[in-house]
DNA sequence: CCAGACCGTGACCACCTGGTCATGCAATGT
DNA sequence: ACATTGCATGACCAGGTGGTCACGGTCTGG
């Protein structure tokens, strides 16, 4: 749909200096959305000329599709580690281990998780509702393939709509992330300097678990429980 | 948390006046946002002065808040609607009703529907994240209430978290009316004459159903049904 | 030691933003 | 018939926007 577009001038920077750059948008865009993000303010954060990342990326647009697309990237390679390393456990384990992958995301790279879930719910992107359906598509596969195997392994009711079902879990599961998001990450974006709030990870474990239950009442195989 | 300010000068205005700058309104916040919104661009849609605009509203935040509320009010009375009309029956057949009475407010009420989603995304909104707690909070409360009608009546477990549960279905409704907001509604405001996309009743009936059977699945009281 | 390529800089551009207010029109009261 | 009031208007304001480009410094190759 889009040649993928690469940034050579950026790329041959300093390391320190891109990743500084790099957090400056992503704090931006994560803050302000696309619209209202300001290459001014952004471009002061970074500590850089605004020249400079004209020359860099040519376009507000252009470089939030880099942002954007970095983000993106680091999501799917969280998703492939999961289903990698726990190709052979139960699928409600997995389930439950994607739910944590989650949680670990939206904790160690706030900045990241603020853009991707701007997107996620808004479009608020330059090419409109683009990348909202690529990024949706991505996790949906992905919970796909993973319901596919449970379905395989009769862990599951073989009935179930794989495709329905996917988006379903991916609702809960989004908006359990954007939940735990603005709860514990996002004020301390917010405010510079900030307290921390109660811990984050005490209650998520009951969470994860009481969700995965509510899915394994569902969607598990019962005719191998019950009848066999 | 905030005086419920009104708008008298609006308020006066002749009633087909008032619906077409509501209108505007609604679909200016709704398309852009309201940081990214423009007063000038919704004053010429809307056919009057920019002078008037803030006559009746102050600021571009006030014209928003009353915006916003009365998107809210709207959602709220569909809900309530729905709650005392079926106060007898079945949870998962009220379950439903609430699944096809929000179908029904993104068909109808797109402009309002829009500017509902974006709030409740993004929290793009004049005073941060207050509306979308506020939004979610309504909803989520409204479910609860559901679930705690179907706990006593015997029809669900007994130990299920009702406000936990709340959150689950909210965030499958929410998403599912998202879904089908961009899929059939968007298209149409944002190209002023459009020709119409596939059906949009036609497979909805059918995900309404799969959507309250994973949760009847989950959820139900199967003492009930099985034990005794 | 100089020529040239490279590249960060920030003043500058046209345009747009939310918001104001002197003007003038129309309706009303007497 | 005139004075008064109410109100819509749109030119105007200061400040911000994304984007440009002549300048000047620095680093390289000869």
């Amino acid at each position: 749909m889009q040649a993928n577009v690469t940034f050579p001038r950026f790329e041959k920077l300093e390391p320190t200096l891109r990743h500084r750059i790099l957090d400056s948008a992503l704090k931006e865009f994560g803050r302000f959305g696309y619209g209202a993000a300001s290459m001014n303010r952004l471009v002061k954060d970074a500590g850089i000329s605004k020249g400079a990342i004209f020359k860099y990326f040519g376009t507000k647009a252009g470089l939030f599709d880099y942002v954007y697309r970095s983000s993106l990237e680091e999501v799917k390679e969280q998703l492939r580690t999961v289903r990698d390393s726990s190709g052979t456990e139960p699928f409600f384990d997995r389930l439950e281990k994607v739910l944590r992958a989650g949680l670990e995301f939206t904790t160690h790279r706030p900045l990241s998780a603020a853009i991707y879930y701007r997107v996620i719910y808004t479009g608020d992107a330059p090419h409109g509702n683009h990348f909202l359906s690529e990024i949706q598509g991505t996790s949906r596969r992905f919970l796909k393939t993973l319901i596919e195997d449970g379905v395989k392994k009769g862990e599951l009711r073989q009935e179930i709509d794989a495709e329905k079902t996917a988006f379903i879990i991916q609702s809960v599961l989004d908006r359990f992330l954007q939940a735990h998001y603005l709860e514990f990450m996002a004020p301390a974006i917010d405010r510079p300097a900030s307290r921390e709030g109660s811990d984050p990870s005490s209650g998520s474990e009951k969470w994860i678990r009481e969700i995965a239950d509510l899915f394994r009442n569902g969607l598990e195989n019962r005719i191998r429980s019950e009848e066999r």
